[in-house]
DNA sequence: ACGGTATATACCGTTGGGGGTATGTTCGAG
DNA sequence: CTCGAACATACCCCCAACGGTATATACCGT
C-alpha cells in the first residue's frame, strides 16, 4: 500500500483529489472528466481508498466516491512545524522582540 | 527533476528535511545521523536541491546544507482549499451561522 | 608535492509503480 | 432470461527511481 505522499506525488490523483472537492463522483463521472480510461480510473481510486483519501458508496452499479478529510490532516500537520518559516517572516518579527524586552525593562539598553 | 510531492514521497527525504529543520548540516553529518553511505546522501541531497527544497553553502571541502521554505509553501497552499474539511468540523459551525444571522436580523426569526 | 578528507558523480542491477487491454462480476431494464 | 451498463481486477510490458559501488574532483594540512 502506498504512503500519502506517495499517493500525492502523482499528479492525476491530485486531480482526482480536487475534483472530489466539489462533491461526489461516479467511477466514470471522473474518468470522463480527467479523460482517462475506466479501469485506470478504478486502479487510482484504489489506491485512493486503500490510503484513506475516498470512502466509496454504493447505489446499484454505481461507486460514488467522496473525498475524506483524514490524509490530509495528516499532511497539515506534518507541516505544521515548518510554518514558522514564512508565517514570521516579512511581519517585523525584530521589532516584535524590541518591543516585548522594552516592555521588560521599561526601556531600550542600547 | 522530481516534483515537490515526488521528493517528499521518500521517507528518507523526508527525515533530511526533518534534521535540517534544526540548522544546517554537512553531507557526512546527515549521512551519519541517518545511517547512510555518503553517496548516497549526496544523491537525496542533490534531489532535494533540484526541487528547490535547500540550499547549499560552501566551506573549503565542506558543503552546509539549508532548508529553504518555499517548497513546504506550496505543499501548504496546495493544502489551503481543503482546510474547511476538518478546520470547522467540531467547533459547532452551526452556532457560528446562527449568531451572524442573528446580528443582521436582530434576532431569530422562528 | 603528498596524503587525507569531504563531496559529487558515473555506472550498474533491481524492482515496483504506472498505463494499456482483456476479462470477470454485479445489477437493473425490458 | 438476456442484454447492457458500471465497475473491479488480472495480466502484460515498460521505465525510471533507488541503492550499492567505484571513481573523479576539490581542498586543506604538513
Amino acid at each position: 500500500m502506498l504512503s500519502i505522499f506517495e499517493v500525492l506525488s502523482l499528479p492525476a490523483r491530485r486531480e482526482i483529489i480536487e475534483r472530489l472537492r466539489l462533491g461526489p463522483r461516479s467511477v466514470s463521472e471522473l474518468a470522463d472528466e480527467l479523460g482517462v480510461s475506466q479501469p485506470i480510473m478504478s486502479k487510482h481510486l484504489r489506491v485512493l481508498r486503500d490510503a484513506g483519501f475516498v470512502s466509496v458508496r454504493a447505489d446499484a452499479q454505481r461507486r460514488w466516491y467522496e473525498l475524506r478529510a483524514e490524509p490530509l490532516i495528516e499532511v497539515a500537520q506534518w507541516l505544521e512545524p515548518y510554518r514558522w518559516m514564512w508565517e514570521h517572516r516579512l511581519d517585523r518579527l525584530g521589532d516584535r522582540l524590541d518591543a516585548m524586552r522594552d516592555e521588560e525593562t521599561g526601556g531600550p539598553r542600547s
